[in-house]
DNA sequence: CGTTATGTTGACATTAATCAAGCACGGTGG
DNA sequence: CCACCGTGCTTGATTAATGTCAACATAACG
């Protein structure tokens, strides 16, 4: 629980007492109210003053990039864990929607700079974090390079049972829609949609929900993603331990 | 080796002694030997273990990741001025070879990390770079999400065109092989070829040389790139300046 | 020079986008 | 409770774009 007290004063840099739970990034936000954003809320639009950091709490949003045509681009999803803002520079790189329900924490971006500068052990989380995103945008654009859409959704599916809380489960939850997933691997629903029709005729997954997956034969998935970027993740399970869950 | 720490007045001035004063990030490449690296040379791999931080004096290299099925895919060039090696995770995230003969500063990793933990102002820097790599890599992200081959190649040139350290001129430098561009925007060289001669043929762009094209049409070229991400990128170059300079 | 990398062009095959129709589910109101 | 409707999803037919295979051209290099 909040066992230490931060007495925040005065706005001006280093004006407040000693009392730093600061143990974490997460114990900055813990004391932060909650506030929650229905499916389809913004919470925050591209372009935007960047005045807050966010942490989720619960569910899951999308990030997202409009094109001037009018295209949709979503960058990556967020879960419970993640940060939303730190890769933003004086404005935010792209709008952040609710994808089901959602609970967040907000924490002003000056104070928690400071924060930040002060606590050394909390620059390494936040660069472990920028890491992170950076590893994950990569990863996206490795993702979308000439790939099958076979390749393309099986990678999917295994990068979205990665979210999920490191369990072993074959069950697979897809909160948001297929426009969602299309605009994510650069691809049209009826591509997504034939795909996932494909693969559970081939007897590689089921699907008992429309939002879910189950992965019926595990390795065939992982082949059909071949030329995955997984064996990047492979050499290094520690480094994962360090977070709480994987970046968008 | 232990950093002394040297006042911000000094160190503005230029006027520093031995020890290393760490103004900015260039100033601990700054004593650093130049080495040199033949086109094709590789200067590390990716998975190796990330021993050194590195600052490009001259030239340009690629940073690719090979896929299990022999894919290349290219992740970005990187040009004098950029760092390799910042979003690293104790290995190598992807191997960087050089594409024009390259010179090269190496700095030891430990002693990088212990010069930033202790100068805020480098912390900084090293933040501003990362969120730039990390834009970059979206940017990437966007460029390969289902765009025409004619579109991708004219942001491809406007993004070179940046680049360039004058950006008046309309004369794109292009050091870089058709493949490497093919494995870049996640395409074939032969569909770079045809796309780029359509240009050509358009009068949209003229070749003079194989490795460089001439922007005849710039507006055209804009309009091709159309649902742009280029909105992004105009704090860019101002953020590269930011970089050469620690003024706030 | 002759040999090899690199780049261009052509013919053809294949994938995924587009256009179009219909289905399934959930919510709403009668 | 059921008819209705809208949204999200699936499926089919067709087309356009790009990948593939192959031949050739040009530049680079010893």
């Amino acid at each position: 629980m909040s066992a230490q007290v931060v007495t925040m004063q005065d706005a001006r840099t280093g004006a407040w007492s000693q009392a730093l739970p600061a143990a974490d990034l997460s114990s900055l936000f813990a004391r932060q109210p909650v506030e929650k954003f229905a499916p389809g809320q913004s919470v925050f639009w591209e372009g935007d003053e960047a005045m807050h950091i966010f942490e989720v709490a619960d569910g899951m949003l999308r990030a997202l990039r409009l094109l001037s045509d009018g295209r949709r681009i979503i960058v990556g999803f967020l879960q419970a864990g993640d940060l939303l803002g730190v890769s933003l520079k004086e404005r935010y790189l792209y709008t952040v929607e609710a994808v089901s329900p959602v609970e967040l924490r907000r924490f002003p971006r000056r104070r928690f700079e400071d924060e930040v500068a002060r606590h050394s052990n909390l620059q390494q989380q936040l660069f472990s974090r920028l890491r992170d995103e950076m590893t994950a945008a990569q990863d996206q654009a490795v993702l979308l390079s000439r790939r099958s859409a076979e390749a393309k959704l099986a990678n999917f599916f295994l990068m979205m049972r990665r979210n999920e809380n490191c369990k072993r489960t074959s069950v697979v939850d897809l909160p948001m829609t297929r426009l969602d997933i299309a605009d994510y691997l650069g691809m049209t629903i009826e591509t997504v949609s034939r795909t996932i029709t494909k693969l559970a005729n081939n007897g590689v997954i089921a699907i008992p929900e429309r939002r879910s997956v189950t992965v019926l034969k595990m390795e065939t998935l992982r082949s059909l993603a071949d030329g995955d970027d997984s064996e990047h993740w492979l050499p290094s399970p520690m480094a994962r331990a360090q977070h709480a869950s994987a970046s968008a």
